[in-house]
RNA sequence: GGCUAUGUAGCUCAGUUGGUUAGAGCGCAGCAUUCAUAAUGCUGAUGUCGGUGGUUCAAGUCCACCCAUAGCCA
């Protein structure tokens, strides 16, 4: 049956250059979204700019330029930056557009008519020389548990200890040094707490795993809370109606991005808003994030869209973050690799390989170990896929005018590895990537093993097997070409290439029935490079990361 | 500090509702092979399953406590 699918991977805020955790998330959506394409499925992927916030205005202060030029610059960059990976958007937008704005107010006054927006009056850290309130983690001073010097205002990186920004001792603002002061102002409050039965419920409908749940519990426990929505001038981001001074908070706006990129999508090709978020909608709705927002998307979303008269999403699929050889990424530590520095030095397909050869449905993080990279990608992708290509290929060309036998040796082999397709796509669906790639290996290992048996280079002496080699030929050709089709949604670009050599349709799920018989294919050409070790030590030492 | 996760061979990870001698890939050792981007095949070695107690006829798998790591705490 076709089913209509929408994913989306998290919105990337529009101050910095992409790094390699964000290729993480990209990475995980766009295989899903092409397995699932491949499966004959209508599947969207949505993402954009994150665009509003305090960071964002002051980062764009700092480098002189208005937040919407800044905003616009990151856009292009991180989408030419994702395309490089071969992450490909269907609709790649921004939370500063038209569509958005009109979403949000629309969203709010809803929201507002439903009786679940309070307003009071809270007092907040302001900074007098720069006249604004300050976010906590603006706001610096000694940790008061173990007097670390130069502390974030929420916690303390020397000792761990979560604490609030007035008990840090002589605090003062990370803009200006001033000594913040308390200062009243009234804010909007999204009431949260009036969907306490409905979320305790959505939680355990399976729209979220069994870990994510009960992470979420803890909230759940304590008691859900009104939810502080709107922020005080100077602010960019979107004002609220009615309101000279007041803005919507980024994370209120974020989230209705996503409804905002289906828009646009929609007024660029088929279909409507409604169809997707609308209370009988059918579509498939996944959003992918990190570990980290997890209560934004799990929590304050549905009960948005809940009480805005909206369907929730089908499912919040949450995965781990990205360490670099067992650190997490940090600029001081030179662990930080953006996408781009990376992609100077590595085919970004063998990224995606590395990537999907250890994701799974978890919220484990993921290390990318580079001596693991390096001989993943050298023993699966060359050693063992392209090999049986490479391997082959001699014979066919060279004695066979390139023409593949009109029959397979032993074709039960082919029924039985393409049996493994009902697996495999499973997996893919699943979000159990490495499980695929195992099961793919597998295939692998089988088919050179079945190659190794049959010896065609002794049988090639005697002219009476001719044929048979022939057909062992073909029979390694037809395994590797369904190799590369189960291996498509990670490796689009080898793929194609593949294509080509075999000189065979799009490799899709639902069209791999036919093996290739009595077929001219082209000359073999290396279809994925080694790598080789100094590559590494190239990466590490390229200091060419914007600042 | 509280909570939620994670901790299994040198490395990266599987281990279903507790059940015979704990698995895979890479790496390593030996053998075979030379068609292939020094690729492939066969054989083999390797683990107090983070620690300590406990439940059980039986625990990597359940319980308690402890240690380490990560994230979250509106």
């Amino acid at each position: 049956m076709t089913k209509t699918l929408v994913a989306t991977s998290a919105l990337i805020y529009a101050n910095g250059p992409l790094h390699l955790g964000h290729m993480l998330e990209g990475i995980q959506t766009d295989i899903w979204v092409r397995s699932q394409k491949s499966l004959g499925h209508k599947c969207l992927y949505i993402s954009g700019s994150d665009a509003h916030g305090t960071p964002i205005m002051l980062t764009a202060q700092k480098k002189g330029m208005d937040p919407e030029t800044m905003v616009a610059r990151y856009h292009q960059d991180h989408e030419q930056d994702f395309r490089s990976y071969g992450v490909h958007f269907d609709q790649f937008h921004s939370t500063h557009s038209g569509e958005n704005k009109a979403l949000s107010e629309s969203i709010f006054s809803k929201i507002q008519a439903n009786g679940d927006i309070v307003n009071r009056e809270i007092t907040q850290a302001y900074d007098p020389e720069e006249n604004m309130f300050l976010p906590d983690r603006f706001i610096k001073g000694t940790c008061p548990k173990c007097s670390a010097k130069d502390q974030y205002g929420d916690n303390c990186e020397a000792c761990g200890a979560a604490y609030n920004p007035e008990d840090l001792i002589d605090a003062y603002s990370a803009i200006s040094g001033a000594k913040p002061i308390e200062k009243l102002s009234e804010h909007y409050f999204f009431a949260l707490d009036h969907y306490q039965d409905f979320l305790s419920k959505w939680l355990r409908q399976g729209h979220v795993s069994e870990p994510v749940a009960n992470k979420l519990q803890e909230w759940l426990d304590e008691g859900l809370k009104a939810w502080d929505i709107s922020r005080d001038t100077p602010y960019f981001g979107f004002l609220i109606p009615g309101e000279t001074s007041k803005y919507f908070y980024v994370w209120l706006d974020a989230p209705i991005g996503y409804m905002a990129g289906i828009e646009a999508y929609c007024q660029n090709n088929e279909g409507t808003l409604d169809d997707v978020f609308g209370l009988d909608s059918q579509v498939g709705l996944y959003h992918f994030i990190g570990k980290d927002i997890i209560n934004f998307h799990a929590l304050f979303w549905p009960a948005m869209l809940k009480s805005a008269g909206y369907r929730q999403p089908s499912a919040v699929h949450a995965h781990g973050f990205l360490t670099i050889d067992g650190k997490k990424m940090s600029k001081s530590r030179g662990t930080f690799i953006t996408a781009k520095r990376f992609a100077k030095h590595f085919d970004p397909e063998q990224l995606r390989y590395y990537f999907a050869s250890k994701l799974s449905d978890g919220l484990e993080d993921i290390d990318l170990n580079l001596q693991d990279f390096i001989a993943r990608t050298n023993s699966d992708l060359v050693g063992k896929v392209v090999n049986i290509a490479s391997r082959c290929a001699g014979f066919i060309s060279k004695k066979y005018q390139g023409q593949l036998a009109a029959e397979a040796d032993q074709p039960e082999l082919l029924a039985q590895w393409l049996a493994e397709k009902d697996t495999i796509t499973h997996f893919y669906t699943k979000r159990q990537y490495q499980r695929a790639t195992r099961a793919i290996m597998a295939i692998a290992d089988q088919v050179n093993a079945y190659i190794d048996q049959q010896k065609p280079w002794q049988l090639i002496k005697d002219p009476e097997q001719s044929n048979r080699v022939q057909s062992i030929c073909t029979t390694g050709l037809n395994g590797f070409r369904l190799l590369v089709a189960y291996l498509k949604p990670i490796l689009p670009k080898m793929a194609e290439a593949s294509e080509a050599f075999l000189q065979c349709p799009p490799l899709d799920f639902m069209a791999l029935d036919n093996h290739l018989l009595s077929h001219g294919i082209a000359t073999f050409e290396p279809l994925m490079q080694r790598i080789d070790s100094s590559q590494i030590e190239a990466l590490l030492a390229d200091n060419s990361d914007e600042a």
